[in-house]
RNA sequence: UCCUCGGUAGCUCAACCGGCAGAGCGGGUGGCUGUUAACCACUAGGUUCGAGGUUCGAGUCCUCGCCGAGGAG
């Protein structure tokens, strides 16, 4: 079912663009896919998020397996119809968790016993149970379980970070394959290593590069990887306190290591100049909270920078958030109001942000988009900075 | 007219027996990168109602006055 393909290079940077096809829609590349944690995307209705042209929307495993759990996402119909949302869904695998919930976990070679953030109850993930619980939520990427390590980390935490990923991706794919070969039901056994098997699932698997800023160990996890096989590669591990110079540094020595016939996602990533430059190195995927909760925090991304609309310069700003920009909140309401919104406890306040924000990455990355099939990229790029 | 209680940061209030005057909210500024976050951090605000007095030292005790609330007549 899931098929990428390229149809534009940049000959001068490594950006592309592109299209991957789902159960829900052509996807076009590159994206950027808003994160809506616990099947919501904060403060925005998916008509929002339909009308600011989002493609993709990320759900997270481990809050939808702790509330309100993968069984009833599934009663309901799975996670589209649970949101009342009918393009693509991502699922994040919870590995990401496992690294932003230290102090409530402990990780052994199996996989992750955690504690739960809500209410202290003890829980176990493994690989298998990442996936069974993804392939229930039934979005249609789904993520591998990786172990995300932190920043700045010893060369041998990074090391066991790509030995564990790498293996839990064989189990990841593993699981996969024989689910999706199996169907519901089916009891016979596990079919076995490889990819040689007919994907016959509707979803597709992506894998997940570790390796902080370590270039040989990227490089040694990718290639691992590529052997196992995927619909798509990820690099994780990133946007978790390294330099922006660090992080194009991995992206600049990666991404041509991963194949030129899959898609590419930059996990966790990020302000707008991460994404330009991103593409610029062959990503076609980013996510991020950034947004959303820089949106409910009260700053607004605009083509002339970061604003903090708390601020008193905007007391009497009546200007747009973003005079270039063509969304519903800036061709409507101004700074000022908005700022009122915001100390005036408005829950508008925190939805016009966030809506403003999204429409302006997903909006940026579009005109990458666009700028890669009109041949003129690097002019794209230049004006941004 | 008398009695009681009160007056401390912009607001609501703390401050032991007399011993460096604080908090919350509000104000100002900043941060946020696969969401434990409508969150977090930093910061500026004081003739402690006024005038005297006691004391080494008074927001605190004494006297007088001003303002507010309640009560008695």
């Amino acid at each position: 079912m899931f098929s990428y393909r390229t149809l534009a290079v940049c000959p001068v940077t490594g950006a592309r663009a592109g299209e991957f096809v789902t159960p829900h829609g052509v996807i076009r590349t590159p994206l950027f896919m808003p994160v809506g944690t616990q099947a919501t995307v904060k403060a925005m209705t998916p008509l929002e998020l339909e009308q600011i042209g989002a493609q993709i929307v990320l759900g997270n495993t481990y809050h939808l397996y702790l509330r309100p759990g993968e069984e009833l996402v599934a009663d309901a119909g799975g996670l589209h119809a649970f949101m009342g949302w009918q393009r693509g869904i991502l699922t994040d695998s919870g590995g990401f968790q496992v690294f932003s919930l230290a102090d409530l976990r402990r990780i052994t070679s199996d996989g992750v016993e955690f504690r739960s953030h809500i209410d202290g109850s003890a829980h176990f993930f493994s690989p298998e149970k990442s996936i069974a619980i993804q392939q229930k939520l039934g979005a249609d990427v789904i993520m591998c379980f990786d172990d995300c390590v932190p920043y700045p980390a010893d060369v041998s935490r990074v090391r066991e970070g790509v030995e564990r990923t790498v293996a839990w991706a064989r189990r990841c794919r593993n699981f996969f394959l024989d689910f999706s070969q199996r169907g519901p039901g089916d009891e016979r056994p596990l079919a076995g290593e490889g990819g040689a098997l007919g994907l016959t699932s509707p979803q597709a698997l992506f894998g997940i590069v570790q390796g902080g800023v370590h270039d040989a160990l990227r490089l040694e996890c990718a290639s691992r990887l590529r052997e196992i096989g995927f619909e798509g590669y990820a690099v994780g591990g990133l946007s978790v306190g390294e330099s922006h110079d660090e992080m194009y540094g991995v992206l600049d020595a990666l991404c041509p290591a991963l194949p030129h016939d899959k898609p590419r996602y930059l996990m966790g990533v990020g302000h707008p100049a991460n994404l330009i430059e991103g593409v610029a190195r062959g990503v076609d995927m980013f996510d991020c909270v950034l947004p959303t909760r820089n949106g409910r925090n009260g700053t607004l991304l605009t083509s002339a920078g970061r604003i903090n609309i708390k601020a008193k310069q905007y007391e009497r700003d009546f200007s747009p958030p973003d005079p270039e920009c063509d969304c519903y909140v800036c061709r409507n309401f101004t700074r000022a109001y908005i700022r009122h919104l915001y100390r005036a406890g408005e829950i508008l306040a925190a939805r016009f942000c966030s809506w403003h924000n999204l429409r302006y990455l997903i909006r940026l990355v579009e005109g990458a988009r666009d700028a890669i099939l009109a041949g003129d990229f690097p002019a794209y790029r230049a004006r941004f900075w």
